[in-house]
DNA sequence: TTTAGATATGTTATAACGTATCATTCGCGT
DNA sequence: ACGCGAATGATACGTTATAACATATCTAAA
């Protein structure tokens, strides 16, 4: 079984424990997200369906399979790029912290990481001082990974 | 003069200083956005321009004049929500701070704050650790504004 | 003042992302 | 096997954005 069959096996599991299904469909849309390096969107994991398994599976129901898996906090929603990606904590059973991504304008690449929580707080403050209450202090940073920024320099 | 027409002034000689003019279709678009108090799409200026001033302008030139205006540092692109506002220091002259922006999810309403330049630094250095690097510190968060939180609670 | 070049705008077509609505099928408990 | 609710399919449409090419307008030099 390889790394991705995992991650998928675990996630089932998570679904189970919640009561919820993780279909044929919805499994194929993840492991589409777990094997890719970058960012996709849900067209992207439409063709790759249709190639990989060949799975027509309509927009429509990409996204809901998508909202789905947001739900379960397995997949992320970057709204820079209108893009997706894996949770890179789904092994975990931890609650993990408030995820950043940074993302490659390039390549789209993406890496998620923890940033101190001091520095999530310091900012999460200058918010409130200006009387808006953040929702979600998920980040997204407009980078160039260390390839392209090599390529490009 | 009211308040906004001091601002396109303002906006207009900036732009004589660098050589660029401000047009006729460009300050109906600058001005949509200066008096709005929330980001508003291409295609919300299109309308705007057409009720407020008889214009149509056809929607692939709103995105040029946004263009424009955002190389004059006259306006910003909100990458969370697809949408544009008016730079809020469109009538200081000194080069200000990278801009961070609050949104809120409701209303829209955009509020442009600094963040202490430490706290920024912090984030970069998270970055740069990961082996990113940083295009632009531009921040986005999701936010409720004070109505529509309390309106919300 | 005419004309050439640059700048700005218009037109048309199309790609990419996303949702509303209603119909159909699937999986599971009885 | 049957019926119910969850999941998926099909179709149509809305929204955001850009490409490619044509036209108009402004400006500065001949």
């Amino acid at each position: 079984m390889n790394k991705v069959e995992k991650l998928i096996k675990h996630a089932d599991e998570h679904c189970k424990e919640h009561g919820s299904r993780l279909t044929t469909k919805r499994k194929q849309v993840l492991s589409g997200l777990l094997q890719s390096k970058k960012a996709l969107s849900a067209y992207e994991l439409m063709d790759y369906c249709k190639n990989e398994f060949g799975e027509h599976i309509p927009a429509m129901s990409v996204y809901r399979i998508l909202n789905f898996l947001q739900g379960e906090h397995l997949v992320h929603k970057l709204n820079l790029a209108n893009k997706y990606v894996a949770c890179s904590h789904i092994s975990c059973d931890h609650a993990h912290e408030v995820p950043q991504f940074l993302i490659c304008g390039e390549c789209l690449r993406v890496k998620e990481i923890a940033v101190n929580k001091a520095t999530i707080n310091k900012l999460r403050d200058s918010v409130e001082e200006s009387g808006f209450h953040l929702l979600s202090p998920q980040l997204e940073m407009n980078c160039l990974c260390e390839n392209c920024f090599h390529r490009a320099a």
